[in-house]
DNA sequence: AATGAATGAGCCTTCATTCAT
DNA sequence: TATGAATGAAGGCTCATTCAT
C-alpha cells in the first residue's frame, strides 16, 4: 500500500524477521507442551495444532523434533547467560552469584525454563545430549568459579564447590516443579525467596 | 493360622516369597535401564534381556510397563519412609529432618531413588501420576511439619515453609545427577556434603 | 510466417525457445540424478539444487515428477529413433539392424538413456506407463520387423524373432549399468564391441 | 495326542522349520509384489495383506523392509549358485556355461528374480547394494571365468570377456521382463529358446 | 518467471500388550 | 511359569504438490 515506506519486495531483514518469529512461536508452544505433557507425551501434530498450523509446517522451521526441544532448552540457557553476564562484572562474588541465580530462577518459571528440568536429558540422543550438557556444564562451571572466587573475596563461606554449585542447581530447579499457575502470579517473590535459600547456603 | 504350612507341596508362603523375589529382581533391572535410558527409552524387551527372560514373562509380575515404574518409584519412596521414621521420635526437629534427608540421600543414590528424578511425573498416566505425586506429597508434607516444629521449638530458623521445603527437596534430588560411579564410590562423603549443605539452609 | 518476428520484444519463437533449453536443462539434470539415484531416490529439490533453483519453479515448465521422467525417456527413444531411421533405408536388413542398435547403445551410454533401463517402469502410472510401453515396443517392433525382413532378404539367419529381439535389447540394455565413467572414456570402443556380439547373434 | 510320535514340546526343528516356512511365504509374497509393483511402489501394508497378516508381523520375521527385499534378491542369487554348481564339474567350458545360464533363466521366470531386474540396486541402502552386487558379481565373475577357459580349451570362440559376459547377463535379464504369464505357460521352450541365442553368442 | 511458505497424504517403524501353548 | 507369535495403535518424517506474491 504504501510504495515508500518500504520496498514492495520484502526486504531480506523483513523476511527472516518474520521467520525467526515464527520459529519463536513454534518453541513458545513446544515448551508448553514439553513442560506439561514430557517429551515424549508431546506429538508434533499437538504442537502444530496449538499453533493452528500442519505438522510438516514444522519441519520447515525444525529439522525433526528433537531440534526443537534443543532449541527450547537453548534458549532457556542463552536466556540465563545473557541475563547473568549484564552488569555481572564489578560485583563481589556473592553479588555475582545472586545474579546467576537470579537470571536462572527468572528462566525456570518460564516454559523454556521448565523444559531443563522437566524433559529429561535421557530423551535426547547421544549428539543432543552432549550439546546441552555442555550448556549446562557451563553454567554449573560458571556457578563453581564464583564459589571458589567467593572464597577468596571473603564474600562467600567455605565450602566444597561441586557439591555446593550442585546443591545450588537442584535449589534452582525446584522451582520449576512449582505450579506454573502459581509462579506466575507470585514470580517476584518467590524469586526473592529462593534467593534467599540461596544466600543461606553461601 | 495355616496347619498346612508343611505340606509337602509349597505352600501360599514359600510361593509368594519367591515371586516376590522374582519382582524384586525386575524392579531392580528395570530401575536400573529407567536411570540410565529414561522411561521412554527403555523398552521391556530391554528389561527382560537385563534379566534373561523374555518379556511377556514380565506381565506374569507387573501388570504393564507403568506398574514397574510405579514399584520402582514406589520402592524408593518408602525405603526413605522405613528409614525416616525409625528413630525419628525423641529428635529435635532439626536432627529429624537430617534423618529424613540422610534416608532420602541414600536413597537418591541408588537406581529406584534415581527414578524419582530422572524419570518425569510426566510420563505417568493420570491415575499413576497422582499416585507418585501422594507419596512425594507426604515427604513434602512431612519435611514442611519438621520445619514448622522446628521454627517453634527453635532448632530451625524461621522460613517460609513451602520454600524451604522445595529447596530442600530440591538439593536432595541434586544427587540423583551425580553419575553412578562416583556416588558408588564416595556414598558416605556425599551423603555428609550434602547434609552440611542442608545444615545452613534451616 | 512470422513478420513480428524481428519485434523489440522477445516473439513467441524466442520465448519458446529458451523455454525449451531450460526444460532441457531440468530433463538432463534429472535424467543424471534419476541415472544414479532412481526414480523414488530423487527429489525434486534434489534437481533444483542440481540446476541452482527453486523447487516449484520446475513446476513452470513441467506438470510433475513423473512428466520430467517421461520427458527423460522420451528424448532417449526419440534420439533412437531420429538416429536410426537416417538412411535406413537401401541398407539390408542386417545393417539397417546395426543401425538401430548403434544409435541404442549411443543413447543408453547417456543419462537419459540409462533411466530407461535403471528407472523401472513400475514406477510409472498407468498412464505413463502406457506411454512408455509404446515408445519401447516401437522399438522392439522395429527390430522384429527388420528380423524378419532380414530372413528374407537371407541377411539374418532364422531364429525366434520375439525371442531374438528381447534378447537384443538385453544385450543393448547391459552397456548402460556400465559405470559412465568407463562409458565416457571408451564410448566408441563398445559401441563397437557390443554391436560385435549382435552381429554374433544374427 | 501322540506322546510316541514326537514330544509334547514342539522340538527346536520343528519349530524353525515352521518359522522358516513363514519366512519364505513372506519372501513369496513380498517378490510377487516388488516384480508387479517396483519395490517403492510396493507396501508392507499390501504384503501383509497379500498374507493375511498384520504389517508389525512381519518385522517379526525381517528387520525392516530392505531386509525382505534382500532376502528376495539372495533367495534368487542363491538359487542361480546352488543349481549352477550341481554337476558343473567335468563339463567343457561351452557347457558350464549353458549350466549357468539355463539355472539363471529358470530363476528370471520366477518372482524372486524378477526382482533382481525390476527393483533397481539403486532402491537398497549403500549396505545392501554392497551386499547384492557383491553376489551379483560373484555369478558375473563366474561367466567371465568360464569364457576365459572356455578361449582356452576352445570351446569358446574369441571374445572380451567383460564385454560378452556383460551381454550375455544382459540377455538373461531380458525374460525377466516376460509377462508372467507368458513365461509360466511356456517356461521350458522360452529356456531353450534363450539358450539358443547365448550359443550364438559364445 | 520464480520462490517462500504451507500442506495432504502416506509409509515405515516401534512397542506395549495379548494369547495360545 | 514362561514364551513364541501376533497385533493395535500411534508417531515421526518425507516429499510431491500448491499458492500467494
Amino acid at each position: 500500500m504504501s510504495t515508500v515506506e518500504q520496498s514492495p519486495f520484502h526486504d531480506q531483514g523483513e523476511r527472516s524477521r518474520v521467520k525467526q518469529a515464527k520459529a519463536d512461536a513454534i518453541i513458545e508452544a513446544a515448551a508448553g507442551l514439553f513442560a506439561e505433557q514430557g517429551y515424549s507425551g508431546t506429538t508434533l501434530d499437538g504442537v502444530a495444532a496449538r499453533l493452528g498450523i500442519t505438522k510438516p509446517t514444522l519441519y520447515y522451521y525444525f529439522a525433526n523434533k528433537e531440534e526443537i526441544l534443543i532449541a527450547c532448552m537453548s534458549s532457556a540457557y542463552e536466556s540465563v547467560v545473557e541475563h547473568a553476564l549484564v552488569g555481572a562484572k564489578n560485583l563481589s562474588a556473592r553479588d555475582q552469584l545472586f545474579t546467576v541465580a537470579g537470571a536462572y530462577l527468572d528462566v525456570m518459571m518460564q516454559d523454556t525454563g521448565r523444559c531443563l528440568v522437566r524433559v529429561s536429558h535421557l530423551d535426547l540422543t547421544p549428539a543432543g545430549r552432549a550439546k546441552m550438557s555442555g550448556l549446562k556444564g557451563k553454567i554449573d562451571a560458571e556457578i563453581q568459579k564464583i564459589l571458589a572466587s567467593g572464597m577468596s573475596d571473603g564474600t562467600i563461606r567455605e565450602c566444597d564447590v561441586r557439591v555446593t554449585a550442585s546443591a545450588i542447581g537442584g535449589v534452582l530447579n525446584a522451582v520449576s516443579f512449582w505450579k506454573s499457575s502459581e509462579t506466575n502470579a507470585r514470580r517476584p517473590e518467590l524469586r526473592e525467596k529462593f534467593l534467599a535459600v540461596i544466600a543461606t547456603m553461601i
